[in-house]
DNA sequence: ACAATAGTGTCTGTAAGACAGTATTGG
DNA sequence: CCAATACTGTCTTACAGACACTATTGT
């Protein structure tokens, strides 16, 4: 039997749904870098209860009277953590239970964000931890963020296999080996530079910026900028090695 | 210069968030059917203010006291609507800001539903409406939700380009020009039905039910059922005819 | 000249798209 | 036998992957 939700007799309905029935709602941003060749995930480390001292993604309540809306809360976390402006930054989902939260019901929206390593020092609490250690070592994440650590990663992974997103990783300008070992980092595995070079510039997201000064031994590279209106590239096909 | 947000002084900080100042929490479904060979989604008309007398998405608030979590929010207002229990739901994403909402800061998590056309009457106040003419004819929807669902219909185009989602808008089993057609219906477009086939058999989520009833003329098809365990699966490339 | 890094050319295999053909049903 | 629909085979071509080759720098 179906049933009607909209008006049933002694259901809290719409307009009558009080504040004190309302979750809990924050925005979490999952902070990508690569730092020595090792992608890295921003943490915070907890100064109040619930889950004090433990590690757990940036984050914070949505400030109704600050916050315009839900990117500008996710841009005001990132740039108080990281004092990093204009990032690639993107939605992840959100998550929102009875029990993910002690102190009752609560959502978050959940960001998603790739920087090059910045120049500013971070907020005080606030430290990179290798992707892969974030959710293994140092004990367990705060509330459920490592399912959420879990998704950012699986999703990073994902779309850098079709898009040009790795190029957010890097300040500008940069070489096209510099941005193929981006991809190498993310990726972890090896990929072919002439097939690499070939998609790169064929997807049409980069422009030209003047010849890199020779530092050490090599043959200097070109160096690129990403195209004005720069939205993310996607390519037609994943990278794919011979052996699936 | 980069400011810290998590102890300036006069700032709401974390604990001190009282309910309040909690934005409003809803959940709302974009649910997707095919029906005449039309992409179809579900609205509903609003009865109460704000924005009463207008089409929208089948949505609701977050009940604190019987959602366990997001997930099970969006199902029981598809559930509510179509008297559907088990079909494909995915999270689209949240939308929220100060002014989305008349009564206040509001956000909502969205959620993006396939199903069969459903053999149980609708609720009263829903009904089917062609995705195209939602965004355009019958006024304007309400609050935000036209560009909640532009996106919802811009996710779906382009993931059954690499993935079988159309096939949960089948009954099962079904035939594979059946299920050519769904793909059809979405795309707009034809799709050679040779590549089809071997697409589909390749990607290993069917599996045999049955020679179908020689019902008209022409040779009865082949009927499939979704494997167990049948999460979507995800082909290596997209649909492309040969002009780009 | 050599090492080191950047960048290009060429071959080849895979698989998708196009389309013509075959198979199986009812009338 | 014909119409109608399901299904298969074959040809062609685009293009990614592999890898060897050339180019440009500093020492």
């Amino acid at each position: 039997m179906r049933k009607s939700n909209t008006s049933a007799p002694g259901e809290a309905t719409p307009n009558h749904v009080t504040a004190e029935q309302r979750p809990i709602s924050t925005v979490d941003v999952v902070i990508f870098t690569v730092r020595q060749e090792r992608l890295c995930v921003l943490l915070t480390r907890r100064a109040q209860p619930p889950f004090a001292r433990r590690w757990a993604l940036p984050g914070g309540f949505v400030h109704v009277g600050q916050d315009a809306d839900l990117l500008a809360c996710a841009q005001r976390i990132l740039r108080g953590k990281t004092g990093v402006q204009s990032p690639y930054l993107e939605q992840l989902g959100s998550w929102g239970s009875a029990t993910r939260d002690p102190r009752g019901w609560s959502a978050t929206h959940v960001y998603f964000a790739l920087i090059p390593p910045p120049d500013q020092p971070l907020a005080p609490d606030a430290q990179w931890v290798e992707a892969g250690a974030a959710l293994t070592g140092a004990g367990p994440l705060a509330f459920d963020h490592a399912d959420i650590l879990a998704t950012a990663l699986a999703r990073l992974r994902a779309k850098v296999e079709y898009t040009s997103l790795p190029a957010y990783l890097l300040p500008q300008p940069f070489t096209l080996p510099q941005l193929q070992r981006m991809y190498e980092v993310v990726l972890g595995r090896a990929v072919d530079k002439s097939g690499f070079r070939t998609r790169m510039l064929a997807a049409d997201f980069l422009q030209e910026a003047g010849q890199e000064a020779a530092a050490a031994a090599g043959r200097p590279a070109m160096r690129y900028r990403l195209r004005e209106n720069a939205r993310p590239a996607y390519f037609p096909r994943t990278f794919a090695p011979r052996a699936r």
